[in-house]
RNA sequence: GCUCCCAUCGUCUAGCGGUCUAGGACGUCGCCCUCUCACGGCGAAAACAGGGGUUCGAGUCCCCUUGGGAGCGCCA
């Protein structure tokens, strides 16, 4: 009554883990965690000339950080191949399967020839019946599992519900191909079953596939686990998911200073909603998910929106922990080495806590984090952009040498007797702060935007401040 | 071509026959806050693909059309 879910992410390594899959493989978790079941990982590497051990490191790393966990250690299909065969002698056996001696050419023709008469392509069943006696000796045969003819095969889906595919339309599929290699199809079952998978959660590019591996189950005598096949994810076009907009994969994500909470967050609400409910922490989804809350229709990938969402995880997370966050992904980001190096040798890692609280307000990313805080590591005399110089006029230039003389005396350094500094000099040379305060910005960060210009010089230090404003004042 | 699936604002979605003059979020556009940019606050524009049924009543159920998508390998 009560029996253990488990659920299976089963990638095949020749890429890397691709946001759908990544996706699949949350679903797959969630379902798991919020049931008290188990994820396994099983790594479908039967096509050895495409699997890659560099694949399949990718995808470890790639679930590992995106912070999804699998029990038990990943099992590798390609080493349960006995196993496969074993089933299959069992079919044979049984009078469920069948040796077929067609060749790759008459397999061809015969798909030419369905075309050319606007049937579907499907094996014409040649060696379904006959004897043993005719089997040619100088090659070996496939096994191909003896489908049903007539009929219909059904999937009862948990999120398609109940989906009917005409026997006639699904062919005698090969299980064992003639070099003695099990085929995928095959291997899904056999691993699912002796898994112990109670749900199949992919997908529905294998919507058809739940078809005929239903019927490789029947002939083996085995129940069906549960399935959920879950809509695909497509670029923001419409189309399918291509490497301009989001088919990448989840290292890329982290190199564009994504958090992984945030892209868990982001890809749970694309087919899943629990009413309306956007922002929420993995253990409200674990406590929410529910497979029938899994929509039917695909959806697209909005890179605007995740940004959003990892800008609010961004702003919410503490500055010692977005610190730790930011550190441990240096690595990974555009620049980050030659950043880190540069904040190490400057000794501006204080200064750049300091900034923290203002810079994570305006970023969305850590790579937008990494480019607001660039101010602080580069090096005198600043490098003014064009927006910035244009604030530099020569009233400007006066204004901050005047500026340079007050700030000397302040002491101690702090944004509030900055304020009050720069407040009293404007409202006494009769300008508006802003006339002040945004040259004062371009001489310290040599933009026109960045964090409060006054938390901005208590973050470069006194000595450090006073140079740069010196460096563009008039005479100073 | 055949089989299967899908269809609410530009996007992600809420909606599970009446409470829908259709709600939220992102994005967009105004306004406010303001030293800039953000953040935040307020507000606006923005959708039930079309057509038939069923029903007292349809965004919600059925059918068709149209439009998307997926699958049709000795790939996975």
């Amino acid at each position: 009554m009560s029996e253990t879910v488990v659920t299976r992410f089963a990638p095949s390594p020749t890429g890397f883990l691709h946001i759908g899959g990544a996706r699949t493989a949350l679903f797959n978790w969630l379902f798991a965690k919020s049931l008290g079941g188990k994820m396994l990982l099983r790594i479908e590497d039967t096509d050895r000339a495409r699997s890659t051990e560099a694949a399949i490191a990718a995808i470890l790393d790639g679930l590992t950080w995106l912070g999804l966990d699998w029990d038990g250690e990943p099992v590798f299909q390609f080493a349960r191949a006995a196993r496969h065969r074993e089933a299959v002698e069992q079919m044979l056996a049984d009078g469920r399967a069948y040796r077929c001696y067609a060749t790759a050419q008459e397999l061809e023709e015969m798909r030419a020839a369905a075309q050319a008469e606007g049937r579907p392509p499907r094996y014409d069943g040649r060696w379904r019946d006959r004897p043993a006696s005719e089997a040619p000796a100088d090659r070996p045969p496939a096994i191909r599992l003896r489908a049903p003819t007539e009929g219909e095969t059904v999937v009862e889906d948990l999120v398609q519900g109940r989906v009917v595919i005409p026997n006639k339309d699904l062919d005698d599929l090969v299980l064992l191909r003639s070099d003695g290699t099990p085929t995928y199809m095959l291997a899904v079952v056999v691993d699912d079953h002796d898994m112990g998978v109670t749900h199949v959660i992919r997908g529905v590019d294998h919507l058809t596939n739940a078809a005929r591996q239903t019927q490789i189950y029947a002939a083996l005598g085995w129940p069906v686990p549960k399935m959920a096949h879950i809509p695909l994810i497509h670029g923001p076009d419409g189309a399918k998911l291509s490497k301009r907009h989001g088919a990448l994969g989840a290292e890329a994500y982290r190199e564009m200073g994504f958090l992984p909470e945030a892209l868990r967050n982001y890809l749970a609400r694309l087919g899943w909603s629990h009413g309306d409910d956007e922002i929420f922490s993995t253990a409200q989804a674990i406590e929410w998910f529910d497979i029938a809350d899994v929509g039917r229709s695909a959806a697209r990938f909005d890179m605007a929106k995740l940004s959003n969402l990892n800008g609010h995880y961004m702003r919410a997370t503490p500055d010692d922990e977005l610190l730790a966050a930011f550190r441990a992904s240096l690595p990974y980001l555009p620049g980050g080495p030659e950043a880190a190096a540069r904040l190490e040798a400057t000794g501006r890692w204080s200064a750049f806590e300091g900034a923290l609280p203002g810079l994570k307000e305006r970023a969305k990313t850590l790579v937008e984090l990494l480019d607001g805080a660039r101010f602080l590591t580069d090096a005198r005399p600043l490098a003014i952009e064009p927006a910035a110089a244009a604030l530099l006029t020569p009233e400007a230039r006066a204004l901050l040498a005047s500026l340079h003389g007050r700030l000397t005396t302040l002491e101690p350094w702090s944004a509030t007797g900055a304020e009050e500094i720069v407040r009293t000099l404007a409202e006494e040379a009769g300008v508006k702060l802003g006339a002040l305060a945004q040259p004062l910005r371009a001489a310290l960060t040599g933009r026109k935007t960045s964090p409060g210009i006054f938390d901005v010089l208590v973050a470069l230090g006194k000595e450090e401040s006073l140079a740069r404003i010196a460096d563009q004042a008039t005479g100073a």
